[in-house]
Formats: C-alpha cells, sequence, structure tokens
DNA sequence: CACGAAAATGGAAATGATTATCATTTCCAA
DNA sequence: TTGGAAATGATAATCATTTCCATTTTCGTG
C-alpha cells in the first residue's frame, strides 16, 4: 500500500460509482496531479489483487474499478449516472453451488451484476 | 443471414464452447476459408445482433462468442476446457427483479456467469 | 446472356485500452 | 550521508477491435 494506491482510493470515494483507468487518470490530471497513467494502472492492479477494489467490464470491454466494501457481494449500476448499489445475493450464492454441484463443477466462482436505470435518471 | 454468417454458426457448432472471434478466424483459416478478420466480426456482430450468438468477455476483456438456444439463460464455464453448458436461471430471475424494485431501478436486465472446472478438467 | 447496382469481402491502416521497458527519482534504514 | 530497493512516468510495444476503401460477388432486370 504506497502513496499512489491511496491516491486512488481517495478518487474512488469521491467519485463512487464505477470508472475506467483511464477516466480516473484524467480525473486526478485536472486535479493538478502530475500522476502517471502507468501508475494509475499498476496501483488499481494492486488494489484489485488486495481485493480493495472491484473490477468489472463494461459492455465494450473496458475495465471499471470501484471501491468495495469487505467480502462477498454483487452490483446494481446505473446505466445513466454509474451509480451503483451493492448488493448481497444470498439466493445467488446457493444458485450457484447448486447448478455447479448438478453439473459436476468444481472451484467455481460466479458473476452476477444488474443493469438498469436509478430512479433520478 | 448471409454466407459468412452460416460459416460461422458452422464452426461455433463445432467447436461447443465459448471461442474468441480470433480464435474462429485461425481455426477457419486452417480448414483452408479464406475468410478475412473483418469479415469474422461482422458476421459475429451481426449474429449477436439477431440474439443468434451469445457474447461475454474473459477476464481479461476479450470478447467471446458461443452459439444459443432461444430464450435467456445463463453460463456454466469449464476454465480448463472451455465447455460450457447453458443453465435456467429461475433463482437469478427473481432476485434481480427483486433488488431492482427494492432500490428503485428500471429498464433492468443482468449478467450472470458461473466458471468453474468441470468433471474432466 | 449481359449489365449495373447493391451487398459482401478482405487487406491494410487506424484506434484505443492495457502492458512492458527502462531510465530517473524518491524513500529509508544503516 | 549513502547505497540500494521501491516507486514513478514517459515512451514504445501489444493486441483486440474498427474503420477505410478498393475489389469481387451476387442478383434482379432488360
Amino acid at each position: 500500500m504506497n502513496k499512489s494506491d491511496l491516491k486512488m482510493i481517495s478518487v474512488l470515494e469521491r467519485t463512487g460509482g464505477f470508472a475506467s483507468a483511464q477516466e480516473l487518470h484524467q480525473i486526478l490530471r485536472r486535479e493538478g496531479d502530475g500522476i502517471g497513467l502507468t501508475t494509475v494502472y499498476r496501483a488499481l492492479q494492486s488494489l484489485v489483487d488486495d481485493k480493495i477494489v472491484d473490477l468489472l467490464r463494461r459492455d465494450d470491454g473496458e475495465a471499471i474499478y470501484r471501491l468495495c466494501g469487505d467480502g462477498h457481494h454483487h452490483h446494481l449500476v446505473c446505466k445513466g449516472c454509474g451509480q451503483t448499489v451493492e448488493i448481497e445475493g444470498g439466493a445467488i450464492e446457493n444458485w450457484a453451488t447448486a447448478k455447479a454441484k448438478e453439473f459436476g463443477f468444481r472451484e467455481v466462482a460466479h458473476t452476477a451484476e444488474i443493469f438498469g436505470l436509478c430512479s433520478k435518471c
């Protein structure tokens, strides 16, 4: 956990929703921070490894990052403003486990995200 | 639906699991087909638009395609051999709908995939 | 069959995100 | 202060995907 990591956490806190590496870099630059794009990618990768931020993908495949709370959870993402809500997925966990067992799969992981328009958009 | 579209459907049928555009292109080339990469992308895009194939993303963001049956469904994907199984997601549908309503989201869609190792791998 | 328009095709260049390189700078303990 | 490790960032390399554009194929009509 170095200076850049903390800087990224700070921007992510301020932006709230998901943002791409490029966007986060631009924001920092606008604020006068001379941080390099390389460092942004490095810091984000490091935070993902430490499970401090979540990484998921936009429709076009671009990676987007979000500061996340502890433990396993899923997201409700607004297509309009990018605002996201962390949600519990009790039903999902059971479903994934059951299906995996049904087909004899081991070491399973799963992804589940919901996209839509929030009440403001 | 043109010749290239049919050709892509044919390869996808033979490969079974998910494959990327680049992989599908290589397979066709190996078989002696001189189809261009551009055409592969175009055909896949067209099939996705017509909801004949599913598009999802590998961990690194690369797009992978799979011939899919009718209707809404999810996948159980083997990390080892790429073999996939289409599964029903009754529990997921309800979960997604309920959560969306709970937070006042409209026009919702959702993704849910399970990754693991199949019995052979 | 011949002709021309429209669709399809594919090679090459452009794009854009992400990663690798590498020289320079910052940190920090001894 | 100093030596080395870690961090940094500009630049170049990579790689999937798109865009461009010229050529070829398809196909309906005379």
